[in-house]
DNA sequence: TCATTATTTCGATAATACTAGAAATACGGT
DNA sequence: ACCGTATTTCTAGTATTATCGAAATAATGA
């Protein structure tokens, strides 16, 4: 699978209100990570309906799912939202060769302020 | 329309793989852009598959479209792109209040070299 | 083992998205 | 006015996705 369609696999999970509001919820948990009964109370929907798109969210690999007892414990995996911000700043938003950037903005990495 | 469901449009129309290579066309083409002709030799589809495709960019403020003649001229806009990731660095991947960042990255816009 | 809680899988339906041929429109040149 | 090129709109078929109740599974504790 290339990079372009994984991107767009990760881009696609990301690109529905629910699973974006559950993702954003995840990055906040930070790495304690949420159970999904406890997503399930913030959201607001159906246990089967979040099943769903908690698997879709772990196909992609941005969400990592652990299981503790009878409850499972979600977390977002930064390192693969790190991936997908890469490759929208490298891959495609990188300046050109032929050196026609002009944006006058980029997106970089940077190391977190520890 | 809230921020989130915004976002979620956006990264759903970045989230197929062809209109994802279209963006990256059109990202790479810099300020010149990319006729719609042009995009469409790229790209190897027919006319009606990407007009549709163009006007979902367009609808979500990714793409820009001028009319030169008979031509369309299309432009990535930057801007949008990097509200998209400034929602993702910044609302949801901001520290948590309560200080329980330790991802060690953190995604920043800086200024372009120029 | 039985009950309980947490979560998933199944199965079905409704909604949305993708694709593309054909017709329509817009523009510039002759 | 007519023609050719560029692009869109119309229309429709197919495919994928979203939703959710009900049943199934998994783990824990009594």
């Amino acid at each position: 699978m290339s990079n372009l369609e994984k991107t767009a696999d990760r881009l696609n999970a990301l690109g529905n209100p629910t699973r974006l509001q559950i993702y954003r919820l995840l990055v906040r948990a930070g790495a304690e990570g949420m159970s999904v009964g406890r997503i399930q109370e913030v959201v607001s929907i159906p246990g089967s309906t979040l099943s769903h798109h908690m698997k879709l969210l772990e196909t992609v690999d941005l969400v990592a799912k652990e299981k503790q007892g009878t409850t499972l414990i979600c977390r977002a995996r930064y390192d693969v939202m790190d991936a997908v911000i890469g490759y929208l700043a490298d891959e495609c938003c990188a300046d050109s060769s032929d050196g026609r950037s002009d944006r006058g903005v980029q997106w970089r990495r940077v190391a977190a302020n520890t």
